[in-house]
DNA sequence: AGTCAATATTTATATGATAAGTTAGTGACG
DNA sequence: CGTCACTAACTTATCATATAAATATTGACT
């Protein structure tokens, strides 16, 4: 079932063909509007017969990635637009007001997941979470980033809800989770610095889930949450003002 | 730019035999694992190009639909699995605790929603609001269903929040927002009956709302959920019953 | 009944041909 | 010089046929 350890059955040509395609368009080699090569000479590229290609091309179609006209050509379309549809999936981590907006949903049901939480976490899930706030204490101790690590201590809290929606939506926002450095760096260098409250907050967390204070871990996390959204408010008005 | 509105393009005959074939499986006159004829069958009983066929096989093996294996045929895969990996795709109203679930996270997203539109709601999403209660209660005037109605309501407050995500979410969850009738409907006859608090509780949310008072909105919201989410758990006690 | 080899069926890929739509260019004409 | 009509070349859509490779089926043989 497994399709990582079951021994690489040969992707089949149309696989192949189709997966290069996909890098190309999405690596940017051909920009939306670009037209591709005819199948002909697509069929010389890659040594594959026209069958396959069309085959490839067909799939590419059906996902949105490429247009194809009759008599005109092949042409790139806008990944943007192309993932249109598939919800959350067109945050940009780059631009500060998607992670505001996404910031502000996310808190509701971050807030929500913590008081669940304290109510309902296993020993072990508690655990999970311990493990994962002094998995940041060390990152940052050694001044390393803490956003993956930061990731996974709100999945875990997630998961201690016992209720598979909250991780479920934390996965479908998870690109929307911005690392600050990342979309500062090329900013200002102020805003780089880590959350210096970041670990004491987590903390604040963690104890009252550990008692099973629904309402103490409902307001630690809506203190956690509403000091990086303020945050973020900060870093766009100073952006604003270059 | 609108594909409604533009001369209805006679689709290709590959989008013709891949949409065919996909409705059939999906209406499940192909069960899971059932085999589908051979290209040369489809071929014929489509009167088309085998070259057609097998490009529209592609893309439902693209797709998770079908599963082709050299030398033995197409198969039909199971839909659950198909919509693996597409968040919240796998809610079936039919099945109570996927509600409960679903409902227990939601009311923190549209608890926190109705808080935002009261702050921040213009004057014609305010209207939308109103227009919605009006429409629910003439529908349940009318001894009709007002489940359709009930979700514009929500919607048009996600609206109000002026942060896209919100209404964003309810598509996404649309599918798993169940008209109680349905699940019901061959189990108890008590619990078919539509809340009779529903009017009261939803002239609470607009009158918070049209106020601008974002505390009395969340409030009303909460109360509403949670009614809704105690109905739901008393059905599910209820059929464990029998 | 069980085993195994021959046979038929089926998908994967290759190749060539025709239809139909688009584009670029060509040249006549004003 | 500009422009309009027409053609030629190119491109995708569809059809048809053929071969390779994997699988299923059949039937003879023990």
């Amino acid at each position: 079932m497994d399709t990582k350890t079951e021994q690489a059955e040969p992707l089949s040509l149309v696989d192949r063909i189709r997966g290069a395609l996909s890098q190309q368009i999405q690596s940017g080699r051909y920009q939306p509007g670009d037209r591709l090569p005819s199948e002909a000479k697509l069929t010389e590229e890659f040594s594959v017969s026209r069958t396959v290609i069309r085959e490839a091309i067909a799939i590419l179609r059906s996902e949105g990635v490429v247009d194809a006209r009759k008599g005109a050509g092949i042409f790139a379309r806008d990944p943007e637009e192309a993932e249109a549809g598939r919800p959350f999936a067109d945050i940009k981590p780059q631009r500060i007001s998607d992670v505001i907006e996404l910031l502000e949903m996310r808190s509701a049901v971050e807030i929500r997941a913590a008081g669940l939480a304290a109510s309902r976490r296993s020993p072990s899930q508690l655990e999970v979470i311990v493990e994962a706030h002094l998995a940041i204490i060390d990152k940052s101790g050694a001044g390393q980033s803490t956003s993956e690590k930061d990731y996974l201590f709100h999945y875990a809290i997630a998961e201690a809800t016992q209720n598979s929606r909250f991780p479920e939506f934390l996965t479908l926002i998870r690109a929307g989770i911005a690392p600050r450095a990342e979309l500062t760096s090329d900013r200002s260098t102020a805003a780089t610095a880590p959350n210096p409250d970041l670990i004491d907050e987590h903390a604040a967390i963690v104890e009252a889930i550990s008692d099973g204070d629904a309402e103490g871990a409902e307001e630690a996390m809506r203190k956690h949450l509403n000091g990086t959204l303020l945050r973020y408010r900060a870093i766009l008005r100073e952006s604003l003002r270059r």
